[in-house]
This record gives structure tokens, sequence and C-alpha cells, in this order.
DNA sequence: GCCGTACCGTACCGTACGGTTCGGCTCATA
DNA sequence: TATGAGCCGAACCGTACGGTACGGTACGGC
């Protein structure tokens, strides 16, 4: 279960950073006519440019995907002097962040995309947007978690396992759901109440009592 | 945040099931081309007959969709004469249940499709997939949760909430994994003992101490 | 002023796929 | 043995889409 590297790549220019948002705009709003045509026309450019580019529909898809991800990127948590508030803080940001992520509609339509072409054997959307999804999220964690446990206020013996239980209380039905289309009035409120109750539960089963 | 009624339709004929099988086995092997050709290849039949039986490519998959549902549903849990010990194997069954059926290939599949086609607003797969998976559980669930809180070995003010936790605590990031191709090994033992540590967490965040 | 480069817009090609049509086979009923 | 319903297989149609080709324009370097 080793932690894939979030794949890094040369940055497009400002050019290729429209076009890459028009794909995002697209994808939102229209996922399944997501056609080069499309892209083309809402980008004004060439399909011919498009093509040099990105070579084709699929290498497009690809640099979308980096491209989002490299803005999702969010703060680092840096183990400052840990203290059961601090830490507890620190999680509940980092759930907050994750479920504002996984329910923004941009996240929403690339994991349709990633999703349905997993199941073709060609291309592997999938396994960039898990990389830098789901394992990026468990790699910037799991220091915090292991920061933690340093300063006594967690116990556990594997800290992939306590991520993710983690993972799990934050997220629990809300990615399913919204793929399948589930209309889920997801307000900030209703995010920070969630990712507050679910650091709670983590901390009730990971927690040190404080002697 | 109403449970949905788990659609329920004519079941297929004998020959009928036989082409719906054949769509699940066309999925779960080659998911991108699942054309109408392949299916009637497949199935040994027309596509004239396809079309008469079931309108059109979305009737046929809500057809496979509810067909596959239709056999999905596993055992009941009566409430029987209830002590902690039944609680727990209880849940354990429900969580092994339910972590088999979303590792399975044909749910994999299914669920790929679904969500491909809730970013198209044309058919509803997703929501049928959604009320005969996600919803379908909570809704046989939640009787044994309140079972269990009547009989004072749980305590939580909303059973769907509960569910929720106990859902996140079981499923965690295996469905998401899956569906962006990750392969994990996930063999029967492996599912039991991830079933089992769910319960443990379940019970000890909602288990009431028993005096 | 001339040329090469990069790009836009559009027309075009090939193919794949949803859906329709039709000829022919089988079989049950009369 | 005639008839018709039900179905198979294959040919067919229209369209959408990925990918290519090409004419035209703007611009920087010589």
């Amino acid at each position: 279960m080793e932690s894939s590297p979030a794949i890094e790549t040369t940055t497009p220019s400002a050019r290729q950073q429209a076009v890459l948002d028009a794909v995002l705009g697209l994808m939102v709003e229209a996922g399944d006519q997501l056609t080069m045509d499309a892209v083309a026309r809402r980008a004004s450019c060439s399909k011919e440019t498009l093509y040099k580019w990105f070579r084709d529909r699929d290498g497009l898809l690809t640099a979308t995907v980096q491209w989002q991800a490299s803005r999702v990127r969010a703060g680092r948590y840096e183990a400052r002097a840990l203290d059961v508030a601090t830490l507890s803080e620190s999680l509940r940001d980092f759930a907050t962040t994750w479920l504002e992520v996984i329910s923004s509609s941009a996240s929403i339509a690339l994991n349709r995309i990633a999703i349905g072409d997993a199941g073709s054997r060609k291309s592997n959307l999938g396994s960039i947007v898990l990389a830098n999804g789901r394992f990026a999220i468990g790699d910037r964690l799991k220091p915090l978690l292991e920061a933690g446990r340093a300063a006594g206020l967690l116990a556990f013996d594997d800290s992939e396992t306590a991520f993710r239980t983690f993972f799990g209380l934050v997220g629990r039905d809300v990615q399913i759901r919204l793929l399948l289309g589930d209309a889920i009035d997801f307000d900030a409120a209703e995010i920070r109440r969630d990712a507050a109750s679910a650091v709670e539960q983590f901390l009730a089963l990971y927690g040190q009592p404080q002697s």
C-alpha cells in the first residue's frame, strides 16, 4: 500500500491554462458533451492547436486533471507545538478542506470522468486522480497523525489504518452520493459541523487520555 | 433525507434474465464497449428483440441495474432477543455483506456506468443505484440500530446519522478506490477483519455501557 | 518588404454506435 | 398443411465525434 507520489509535470502556459479551464468549465456544466469541438469553441482555439498541445483527447483530459490537482494543494500543517487543542483544530481544518473539495462541482465532474474511463483499460486518469486525491491527502495527514502520537495525544499502531478511519468518518456517504447525482445541500456551515463531529469521533477512537 | 423506496418492477422472463446477465458480464469484462451490438451478440439475440423488450439502451441499462439489485437483497435481520453479542454479530454480518457487495466486480461496473451518466441529465441510473444501494442498506440497517437502542445497547439521537457513521467506518476509502481502478486485494478474510474492526469502532462510539 | 511560426476557423474523413428494417427460420395452433 | 407470432441475423441509416488538412491572419526576425 505504498503512496504514489503526486505526479508533477511541466506547468502549462497561460494560454494553455485557459484551455484547461475551459475543459473544467465544460465538465461541470455538461459533463457528457465534452467533445473536442466544444472545447475548441469554448476556449476560442482551433482543434489543431488542441491536438498539437495535448496530443489527443486523453492527453487533454490528463492535463486537465493535473491542472486542477495543482491548485487544490491546500496549506500545509506544520507540526508546531502540539497540544490537544491545536491537533483537533488542525484535524478540523483538514476535514473541512477535504469535504469542500469532494463536494465541489469541479471535483465531482473530474471524478466522474476518471471513474468512467477507469472501466476502459486505456489511459489512467483514475490513478492520477487517486494519486492527487486520496493518496495525496493521506501523505499530508499522516505526518500530523504521527506528530500527534509522538506528543502522546493519539494512540495507534499503523498511521495508514488510522488515516483510513479518519477518511471514512469524514467522508461517510458524501462522495458516492454526489457522484451518483444525489443533490445534497451541503453549505459551509454544514461542512464545518460535519468536520467537527468527525474529528470528535476520531479522537474518541484514537485519542490518548491526557493524564 | 427521505429514503427512496427501492423501485420494484415486473420481473423479467428467464430469457430476458439471460440477456441482462449478458449485459452484466459485458459490463464487468469491458465496461467501455457496452454497445447494443455487443449485447445482442453475447446474448445470441437480435437487436430488434432488445429494442422490443427494453425500448432503448437506457431501458436496457435500467433493467440491468434493477435485475442486479433484485438479487443482492441479502437476508433480513430480525430483531430477535437482542443482547450485545447478537447485535454486534448482526452488525458484523451487515458490514461483511456490504463490503462484499461494493467490492464485487458487478457492483463496481454498475456503479461506474451509473456515475458516468449521472453527469448527463438524461436517465436516472444514478438514483436507481442509490435507491437500491446506499438507501436500501440504510432502510434495512436502521431498524436494527433502533432495536439496539430500544434494548439499551446503543445510544444515539438520529438513526440516520448513526447509520452514516456506520457506513463511513465500514466503507472508508474502499469504494472510491475501487471505482477509480485501484487494485485492492480484498479477500474474504480481509473483509471479515475490516468488518469486525468497523463494528468494534462503531460500538465504541455508540455503544451504551452495560451496567 | 519577406519569410517562418503560431494560431484560428472550418471543412472534411473515417468510424463507431444507436436505432430501424427486412428476410428467413421455428414452432404452436388449427 | 397453411398461418401467423416470435425471434434471429444481417444489412442499413443517420449522426456524433475523434482526428486531420487547409486556407487565412497576425507577428517577430532578418
